[in-house]
DNA sequence: CCGCTGGTAGTCAAGTTTGACTAATTGGGG
DNA sequence: CCCCAATTAGTCAAACTTGACTACCAGCGG
């Protein structure tokens, strides 16, 4: 799965109709430029491929009488919104150690209710867990671990994020049985998008943080 | 940077001559189909760009009196070696969150001197400590943490991984600077491909464990 | 000796991502 | 009033990735 097509959804279906510049807007607000592949050319080629597989729909805008560039308009369909649905859940449980899946489903999760969230993150502890076990099991070789020289280095670093990420979720868990946060039906959502002219506050600034070191 | 090229280039370098299969073969030992995009189309993808690009050569092997699919050997070229040992270099001290880059250079640190290992190893480990310090910095509104609801978990999220990935890159640098493995140009090398004919010990057994949940 | 499985070696079309580019509008400064 | 920079909105070719597919051979059971 790619992380844009959720990332999208979720910011179409938060705003009930968008142009690709709004979507672009969104995912910036959010970060996602920092932590995802969410560039111009990313965002509008999901937004013409989903509407193309019908889970959105294209409103060709008739260009203003001042001319402009063309732009289409996208709202979520139905099969849209289950699709998004079922993005979401799989980017809370699923263990694949793409750290930008993950960041993406915990700026989305308010879209679900929390018990749900619970369970969802309690199957993704539990996914972690038995992630590890096989790894373990696999990698080790019967003459003992050492064997695979540093080789095994790799095992022990990918052992080492399923374990921090484990506690992690845990803590997160815990966090959100406290009650933080306010969920799906839970009163007064939390506002995710951008108003018309609204400013991102997170959005000009020092230039970015070093993506890379 | 794509981590296929860094590995192709790395199995190339230490057979010598190498066809595509043999790549493969490689990258199946070394486990990189489970952390990576190790896929046929993009291997043999990489060798031909490679190619292209100057950085590897390409024999054409006629085919044996038996017929069978054309193939093609691949050799390294000085070019290639100064970019293999550019993105090796690169793998080990930039921070990027994409662990295969980090497994990628786990596999095939030996290449470089011990010493210089260690080096990358402080760089890597300051660059996260920056990292985190402009993330910080940058994500934290006047108002007060706490202030951007659940988007701030997404912050949080960044924060534990960079954390706890220092924590274990400083645990990796004491191994190595306590003499574990063998290191470029401290005698017998550790074989880090297969030989003619040779099987992998983790190729066959019990399906792949778990790549997602 | 026929067909089947498994290993060897690689191709291909379709889809996705990248990074640079285009093009119009707005809002000042000189 | 003209030009410049920034903002708004989007396109495009080139590169990369995916997953399924081709083709050949060896060995083996029946």
């Amino acid at each position: 799965m790619s992380v844009i097509r959720l990332l999208v959804l979720g910011a179409v279906r938060q705003h009930g109709r968008a142009h690709g510049y709004q979507v672009r807007n969104d995912l910036e607000y959010w970060g996602a430029h920092e932590w995802s592949n969410a560039k111009p050319g990313s965002i509008y080629h999901a937004l013409k491929q989903m509407a193309k597989q019908g889970l959105l729909l294209a409103h060709e805008i008739a260009p203003s009488p001042a001319g402009g560039p063309p732009r289409t308009e996208y709202e979520i369909t139905e099969q849209g919104t289950e699709e998004y649905f079922t993005l979401l859940r799989e980017s809370l449980t699923a263990y694949d150690q793409k750290p930008d899946v993950l960041s993406a489903g915990l700026g989305l999760m308010v879209d679900l209710g929390r018990e749900e969230v619970l369970g969802l993150l309690e199957e993704r502890i539990g996914a972690i867990e038995k992630w590890r076990r096989s790894v373990t099991e696999y990698y080790t070789p019967e003459e003992g671990p050492g064997q695979l020289g540093h080789i095994g280095e790799i095992m022990n670093f990918w052992v080492h994020s399923a374990d921090t990420g484990a506690q992690w979720t845990r803590e997160l868990v815990e966090r959100i049985r406290g009650g933080a946060y306010t969920f799906a039906g839970e009163g007064e959502p939390f506002v995710g998008v951008l108003g018309e002219g609204e400013e991102n506050p997170f959005g000009a600034g020092e230039p970015h943080p070093g993506d890379r070191g």
